[in-house]
DNA sequence: GGGATCATGTAACGCGTTACATGATTCT
DNA sequence: AGAATCATGTAACGCGTTACATGATCCC
């Protein structure tokens, strides 16, 4: 039970991206929470949409958040949340509770683990595709990451800045995906060296 | 249903610790692969006991893996399992069809995204406490990885070593905890810093 | 005209987690 | 004497994934 908590996390980042201020604490709908969780967010969270539209209906029972409804007329009418005291209070106490271990699941390395007992040729193309998704990634978040600091230097902001998690966040992500993209590129050249040598013979 | 895959792969890796080279692929009981869940295999994989147990017990039935009864005196019994042939195919499907990209969760980076919002105060004891765990196993890590290297050096051995699967994953491990000790080094200091800061006001 | 984007869900099923259960031996 | 290790599970519950459902605008 601890999606709420990352849901809460992404909330109060900000604005949803329609410019306005909504002063501190930010609004989503449950579409823009959906894309949140699709880039910055995966850093450290990983959910479906259908999940996200689950657990802010639940979040609102609870009291959690608060949504308000959007009329629209050249798009479906939406509703935005926003966190509200009692959710402030429960990611406190989330904050200061001991965290689980963080857990991975990834295909690509049990793949990787199996390498000496099964055909690499698929392997070795998908280690390049992962190395190219990093290295996309890595080319978003160094642009997420100026527009955060603005004109401050990386210490400056870190120091002066009045919102770092999310930075703090995504310098982590950042850092994923370079080890991501160095480790894809090098076991790719491994195994590819190793299966030329085994035709050779 | 990627559990047993990742099963099937730490499996094939070798010898439980018996000593006695069962011959290229290996014999584990549920305990020992419990334990190999909890250093190596959490690298890219994270499994409770209990999950374990239930997995190897339908991979037997679909003849996946064998196991056999080995009974002991001082020891409650046990039983070892081996990778089938058709627990081979299976893998080496899986090994050609195309991964789910990998995906964390991770409490504590939901912590510092939201360190803007609480009393950083324990998330900074948090992050200090993760930076410890990450040195013991990059220790770890290290001393595994000269083991399986044996007295070749790291170029060698990939080149011509005759199972370099775990020793790749392995190393990723190792980048992770590298990259995990230094960002919790680093955000701790950020968040000191900038409480006491804030204090002084 | 077709595909992407905006926008929100429901329903079924299975996997994963938590709690419980047992019991002998070895180490401190 | 108490804790840790060895060894294997069962049962209940809830979370997460997959598949399905709808429908209007915007861009090429």
């Amino acid at each position: 039970m601890a999606l709420r908590h990352a849901v809460l996390a992404a909330l109060l980042v900000g604005d949803g991206g329609d410019g306005g201020d909504s002063g501190g604490r930010g609004e989503y709908s449950g579409y823009q929470l959906a894309k949140a969780f699709d880039i910055g967010v995966a850093n450290f969270w990983h959910a479906l949409p259908q999940q996200l539209y689950a657990e802010l209906a639940k979040l609102e029972q609870e009291g959690l958040v608060a949504g308000r409804q959007v009329i629209q007329e050249t798009r479906p009418n939406k509703r935005l949340f926003r966190v509200t005291d009692a959710g402030l209070a429960e990611l406190d106490a989330f904050a200061a509770a001991s965290s689980k271990p963080s857990f991975i699941r990834d295909d690509l390395l049990v793949k990787v683990q199996a390498a000496d007992s099964v055909d690499t040729g698929p392997v070795i193309e998908q280690l390049e595709e992962r190395a190219s998704v990093a290295e996309a990634k890595i080319q978003l978040f160094g642009k997420v990451l100026g527009k955060m600091r603005g004109e401050l230097d990386e210490e400056e902001f870190l120091r002066r800045g009045e919102r770092v998690g999310p930075y703090l966040t995504c310098l982590r992500g950042l850092a994923l995906e370079q080890e991501n993209r160095e480790w894809s590129m090098r076991v790719a050249a491994v195994l590819r060296e190793r299966r030329a040598a085994h035709v050779e013979r």
